[in-house]
DNA sequence: GAAATGACAGATAACAATAATTGTCATTCA
DNA sequence: TGAATGACAATTATTGTTATCTGTCATTTC
């Protein structure tokens, strides 16, 4: 019994903690319950699935990427400066959590890997965040016309090696890694200017 | 004993075969020791590892890969086309081994993750490819002035998604992928070209 | 005597038996 | 009465055991 009643809030965090300390091959719904000292049943009268568990500590933590994206964006620059921002500042925000939080972004890189809902929703989040960006440069006469949903899709998928948790081994060097996003952002703020 | 002595090739074509019905996770050197007839000891007479016979069998894939790259690329028209032929025909080959011959690809997908030096040795051909293509363009005056060595390594980053067997596993829909790929490309090559 | 063999030690994988975890739900508690 | 519990079946992980494989090398074969 613990003093407080129970919510869904101090379980993601209990849930956070475990996987954490024990990373997500190791960590158990049992775990959780024992840190907060309830039953695992409780656990369950809060979210349906260890699968849920996890889901949403990941999702509070995108929650936040989100926000830092949307913060960064500031609209009252240029489309490519914006774009630009949009871009380095969700790059930044993978790779430190990769260093930093390691247990965590496995966790991260396991959901993406079984296609959850709550990543394919950051996915098309970032998607949007484009896809606005480049309809106002075209609609500004900045970048070159064409369809704002194709040319998204292509900025995401040309800087895919930058913010992709499969690529999270790649992000060692983090000078020569900051070098190459910046050769690859520039390449393609390029391509999407008019002439 | 067999009639004909024993030579390199064809233990690779044995490993091949075998590769190809077992699948690199059960694929033994003792399976490609009895689809020759000999003992395995003298597969070691020839190849000093399991890994090193894999790689060689992998290495004679990419070698036609690599010759059908220098012959679509054509050094009669212009860099932009070039780029772009050499591009699609690197992703084409990628693409058909995934998809038809499944086991091989995935053993390639297996060396690729143990940084064996065939691959990354492939990579530096196609990189090196690139950077010729981008240089010439550069002193054609169609693509605008740079470092081709980073220009190169942008490029290849930016399609990523399209060749690195990483993707594999999203590489299903060809149309939708074909569409993709056209579209970073035709970013790329927007984004190198002087205006 | 060059090429092939197969016995061998160490490493790896497959297997079966056991233990732990997941998710449910009838019961208990406050 | 609504939240919490813990017994339970089904699934999944772990352990210890056995079998197979890898790579070496002294011996054999032609």
């Amino acid at each position: 019994m613990r003093p407080e009643p129970l919510d869904a809030e101090s379980i993601v965090s209990a849930t956070e903690e475990v996987l954490r300390r024990h990373g997500p091959e190791k960590a158990t719904v049992l775990d959780v319950a024992r840190l907060l000292g309830v039953s695992h049943g409780s656990v369950y009268r809060h979210f349906p699935s260890k699968a849920a568990l996890r889901e949403a500590v990941i999702r509070r933590w995108l929650d936040e990427v989100e926000a830092l994206a949307t913060a960064a964006r500031g609209d009252d620059s240029a489309p490519p400066e914006r774009l630009r921002r949009l871009l380095t500042t969700v790059f930044a925000a993978k790779w430190a959590k990769a260093k930093d939080d390691p247990e965590l972004f496995a966790t991260f890189q396991k959901l993406v890997a079984g296609y959850s809902t709550v990543c394919s929703a950051h996915t098309a989040f970032v998607l949007e965040q484009i896809r606005a960006i480049v309809a106002d440069g075209i609609d500004e006469g900045e970048f070159a016309a064409g369809e704002p949903e194709t040319l998204a899709r292509a900025v995401l998928d040309a800087t895919c090696r930058f913010h992709d948790p499969l690529y999270a081994a790649d992000w060692r060097a983090t000078a020569e890694l900051e070098a190459q996003a910046e050769a690859v952002v520039s390449l393609v703020l390029h391509g999407l200017c008019a002439r």
